[in-house]
DNA sequence: TCTGGGGTCCTAGGACCC
DNA sequence: TCTGGGGTCCTAGGACCC
C-alpha cells in the first residue's frame, strides 16, 4: 500500500454536453441530452442542468424527454470534437507523468510516483489544482474532476465526491473514514444485481460491507467477485497503472429502429457489422479466431453464438461467412432488434496471410518484425524528421491512424486509433522513424 | 415512444486428453 | 464392477463499466 497520495483519477464533467455548449453558446446553461435521438435510443450524457431534472446517462431519450422542460437540446453525439478536446486533455495529463491509463475518452489514471512531484498532500493538492485550470484553459471551458489518493479507488471515489468541477485529496490514512459511510454502489463493480442482493442482507454502506464475513462474500458471489468486495470495502486495492493493455476482442452490432425477421435483410446487416469489424481489425493490425453472433430478442433476451477457426482471420468475407452460418441456427421468426458480430481470440497478425512471409512487397508486415524492440528502419538519408506537434495526426505503416500524444528528447509517442469510445494503443517511436509520417486528417475531422 | 454501443472479466458445463 | 482427477479449450450467458 501506498503512503503518498500520488494517483490521480480525473474524470471530464459531463464531457459530451460539456463540449456541446462549449462549441454552441446558445446551450450554455441549458438542459443538453446528448445520446440517440431515434426511438430507441438512450442518454449518453445529461448536462448538469438536464440532471436536475432527473435525466440520466443509459436512461430511453423518450425517458429523458418526459421529465426535461421545453428548450431542452437533444444532440446526436459528436464523437470526433469528444475525440480532440480528449487528446487535448491526455497531452496535458501525459505532462505529469510517463504512467497515465485512459479509462475512456473522458477519464484517466495518473501515476504521480512516475513523475517528479512534491507528493505531500499540499504538493499534490497544488498539483491537481493547477491541472484543473491547464483543462478547463486548453479545452475553452470542459472542466474535470480530480481525485487524489494511495490507490485507484480511492482517486476514483475522490472525483466522484465533489462533482463537478471537484478536487479531492484523499489525505493517506484517512481511506476508510471517508468510504465507509458511503453507499456500496460507490464501489467499482457493485451494480444492480450485487447492489440487490446486498441489500437483501442488509448492506446498504460500505462500512456495513466491511462487517460481512469473507466466507459469506464467497458465498454470494464467487471467488474472485467475492474477494474483490472483501478487499475494496476496506480500501485494500494495489492494482497498479498500467499505460496500455491488449485489446482482446472487437466487435460491432446495430439496435434496428424496428424489429427485423426477413433473413435476407439480416444478412445483408450482418455483412455490413462484418466489414467493419474486419476493417477495424485490419486497421489494429490484428486478427482473431473466434467470431461472435449477438442476437437480441423483442422481449430484450440476448444469445450469443460463437465458432472457433483454426487459424486467425481479419478478413471481412470470412468473418460474414462464420457469422451467417451461425445466424442460420437462431429462430428469428419473432423479428431481432439487435444484431452483432465480434471477433476475439486475437493476435498481433493474420498468420492464415501466408503470401505475406514470402512476398517481400507485400504490405503486411512478417511476424517477426513487429515493433517491440525490432531494429529500427534504414537510416534516412533525407533531413532530419518532421517537428512532431501534441494532437497532431499521424499515420503509421504498421499500426494505422493516430495522433501524437507527446514527443521530446527525439522520441514521439503516439496513440492509434481505437474502438469509437476508448483509445486506441499508445507506442514510442524516435522521431525520425520514416514508417510515421504526417497524416491528413481522417475523414471524420468534418463539421459534426 | 423501455432499455445504445463498445468493451472486460467471470462462471459453469461439456469435450477431450493424459 | 463402476465410475479417478487434473488441466485446457470451447461455448453460452451474465454482471459490470464508460
Amino acid at each position: 500500500m501506498r503512503t503518498t497520495a500520488s494517483i490521480l483519477h480525473v474524470d471530464l464533467d459531463a464531457m459530451f454536453a460539456g463540449v456541446e455548449q462549449r462549441d454552441k453558446p446558445s446551450l450554455r446553461g441549458r438542459p443538453v441530452i446528448v445520446g440517440g435521438i431515434g426511438g430507441r435510443g438512450v442518454v449518453a450524457t445529461a448536462s448538469y442542468e438536464a440532471r436536475a431534472y432527473g435525466a440520466r446517462s443509459a436512461m430511453p431519450v423518450a425517458e429523458a424527454r418526459r421529465r426535461c422542460p421545453p428548450g431542452t437540446a437533444y444532440l446526436t453525439p459528436r464523437f470526433p470534437a469528444y475525440r480532440r478536446t480528449s487528446q487535448v486533455v491526455m497531452g496535458l495529463l501525459a505532462e505529469l507523468s510517463p504512467l497515465v491509463e485512459p479509462v475512456s475518452i473522458d477519464e484517466a489514471y495518473v501515476d504521480l510516483a512516475a513523475g517528479d512531484h512534491d507528493l505531500t498532500v499540499a504538493g499534490v493538492t497544488a498539483l491537481a489544482a493547477g491541472l484543473k485550470a491547464r483543462i478547463a484553459a486548453a479545452t475553452g471551458g470542459v472542466t474535470g474532476s480530480v481525485g487524489a489518493g494511495t490507490s485507484k479507488l480511492v482517486a476514483k471515489i475522490g472525483s466522484d465526491l465533489h462533482k463537478p468541477d471537484g478536487l479531492t485529496v484523499v489525505v493517506p490514512g484517512t481511506e476508510r473514514d471517508r468510504m465507509y459511510p458511503l453507499p456500496v454502489t460507490t464501489l467499482p463493480g457493485v451494480g444492480p444485481a450485487t447492489a440487490e442482493r446486498l441489500r437483501r442482507s442488509g448492506v446498504h454502506t460500505v462500512a456495513d460491507l466491511a462487517a460481512v464475513g469473507p466466507a459469506d462474500l464467497l458465498d454470494w458471489f464467487g471467488q474472485a467477485h467475492g474477494t474483490a468486495l472483501f478487499r475494496l470495502a476496506r480500501a485494500d486495492d494495489n492494482r497498479p497503472v498500467v499505460a496500455e493493455r491488449e485489446t482482446k476482442s472487437v466487435s460491432a452490432e446495430e439496435t434496428f429502429s424496428t424489429d427485423i425477421a426477413d433473413r435476407s435483410r439480416l444478412g445483408t446487416e450482418l455483412d455490413l457489422l462484418a466489414t467493419q469489424v474486419g476493417g477495424r481489425l485490419r486497421t489494429a493490425g490484428l486478427s482473431g479466431r473466434t467470431v461472435t453472433l449477438k442476437a437480441r430478442y423483442f422481449d430484450f433476451t440476448t444469445i450469443t453464438r460463437s465458432t472457433t477457426r483454426t487459424q486467425p482471420t481479419d478478413d471481412p468475407q470470412v468473418i460474414t461467412q462464420a457469422a451467417r452460418r451461425l445466424l442460420a441456427d437462431v429462430d428469428v421468426t419473432g423479428g431481432l432488434r439487435l444484431l452483432g458480430v465480434g471477433v476475439s481470440g486475437l493476435t498481433e497478425f493474420a498468420q492464415d496471410d501466408l503470401l505475406s512471409l514470402l512476398d517481400p512487397a507485400a504490405d503486411r508486415p512478417a511476424p517477426a518484425g513487429d515493433d517491440s524492440g525490432g531494429p529500427e528502419p534504414a537510416v534516412s538519408d533525407t533531413p532530419a524528421g518532421p517537428q512532431w506537434r501534441t494532437g497532431q495526426d499521424v499515420c503509421h505503416d504498421e499500426h494505422g491512424p493516430g495522433w501524437v500524444w507527446g514527443s521530446g528528447r527525439g522520441r514521439v509517442t503516439v496513440r492509434f486509433e481505437g474502438p469509437r469510445t476508448a483509445p486506441g494503443p499508445v507506442r514510442t517511436f524516435a522521431a525520425d522513424d520514416r514508417r510515421l509520417r504526417p497524416a491528413e486528417p481522417p475523414d471524420w475531422t468534418g463539421p459534426g
